[in-house]
DNA sequence: CATTTCCTTACGGTTTTCCGTAAAGCTGTT
DNA sequence: AACAGCTTTACGGAAAACCGTAAGGAAATG
């Protein structure tokens, strides 16, 4: 079983159900963290100080508030965590059930299991906590397992959900461009942009750009 | 203070949180809900048993399962709720933190309070119901308290709602112009329906079109 | 190593949108 | 009738999006 676990939420009611379930599951040091950067922090200092967490328990979205904030999302503090401690057990506890940002968040944050927050999240949780304490490498709940089953559903991947993202926050085709430049990340040209947008447009059976996001909105891709 | 409390809510974890909560705030029978249909329901017997609840704390947001069900969001059961038995007070406790939307709680669904969901979900939720235990009608957070103040109300005509649906549904503004030619709605020159569209660019502080859409949708305009 | 294939990039021409300015029309006032 | 104030319409140039074609490059295949 797990010998110190960080429980990273900024929703206090869940926060308060989350640990004290822990600590009827398990002998564990539990933590917790209302702030990705304070998550982020104290699985470093525990690193440095040769007593390292073994387990990372986080939600996705955290609310913005006053404080100035480098992570901004439970992607990004799922990321830095496995960077820093690559062996670290990683379950994400979100609202989310669209199937392929879970998928994603196996494939590119590298969680080792997912449990979704709802009528049966908590024995949910329970039972990723219990499986990751074996040996199993990875937890999927059992109505999600067939998302890796390789074709499935939609092959949007995230490049274009991010090209979505940018053209619905008003970038034009060029500045999206230059964003991906920055970012590393190719295709960039705008020509290439160009074509994607096509791609995602006759995907989405969309007339033009305006109504690809509006489609994309109403699918909640973002 | 209140005699006996309903709590509507579908994630388990806050539920757990909630009642605990409670339990220790008053001394009041506690009862709960995972769904909308049944939290109507235990309103609706109760009432007809002559042990009516004297307050409803619901979420706004319920997952879909395999349930049919007849009220699928919080506000339909506030409406069903307050229809029923309008004297019950009703504290909305919710992630939504848009000013607009939880003023259109209170004056659409008769609600009494609303707790947004966060770090100090749990201490609003306990001010508010203490607020409410008192002779307080209306419970709004210190930081929302603004959200009546006149001059922040949108003033968006049918005539725009139509433009941002054409839009949305991938109509250019050429198209649009002759629809609303067709349909004796005026103006319906390309040229106004370009100046039009700006203002509402201006209004909602979209960069673009695209941007524009996307606005509207997140405010829930269409 | 040559060839094929796929992906990225470049480019030119057309359409649509964007933006400012100005004319035309309608209304109410003096 | 003259005037001011407002809305609608018209128009022209700049920017962005749209669309097809083609060149350049990398990886895969034989």
């Amino acid at each position: 079983m797990f010998r110190k676990i960080l429980a990273a939420e900024d929703i206090d009611s869940i926060h308060a159900a989350v640990i004290s379930q822990l600590d009827q599951l398990t002998h564990a040091e539990i933590h917790q963290a209302k702030y990705c950067d304070e998550a982020y922090l104290k699985v470093k200092k525990a690193l440095l100080d040769g007593e390292p967490y073994d387990l990372l328990i986080t939600d996705l979205s955290f609310k913005q508030d006053h404080r100035d904030t480098v992570l901004e999302s439970g992607e990004d503090l799922i990321k830095s965590v496995k960077e820093t401690q690559p062996e670290i057990k990683v379950i994400a506890y979100s609202i989310e059930d669209r199937s392929y940002k879970i998928k994603a968040l196996f494939e590119e944050c590298g969680i080792n299991g997912y449990v979704s927050k709802g009528r049966e999240g908590s024995k949910e949780l329970e039972k990723a906590v219990i499986a990751l304490a074996g040996d199993t490498e990875n937890y999927v709940p059992a109505p999600l397992s067939n998302i890796f089953q390789a074709n499935n559903i939609i092959e949007i991947e995230e490049y274009d959900l991010k090209l979505i993202k940018y053209l619905s926050i008003g970038l034009t085709q060029d500045e999206i461009g230059a964003k991906f430049k920055k970012q590393g990340n190719v295709p960039s040209s705008n020509s290439s942009i160009e074509k994607r947008i096509n791609k995602l447009k006759l995907y989405f059976k969309a007339k033009n750009t305006i109504h690809l996001i509006s489609n994309a909105k109403d699918l909640g891709l973002i």
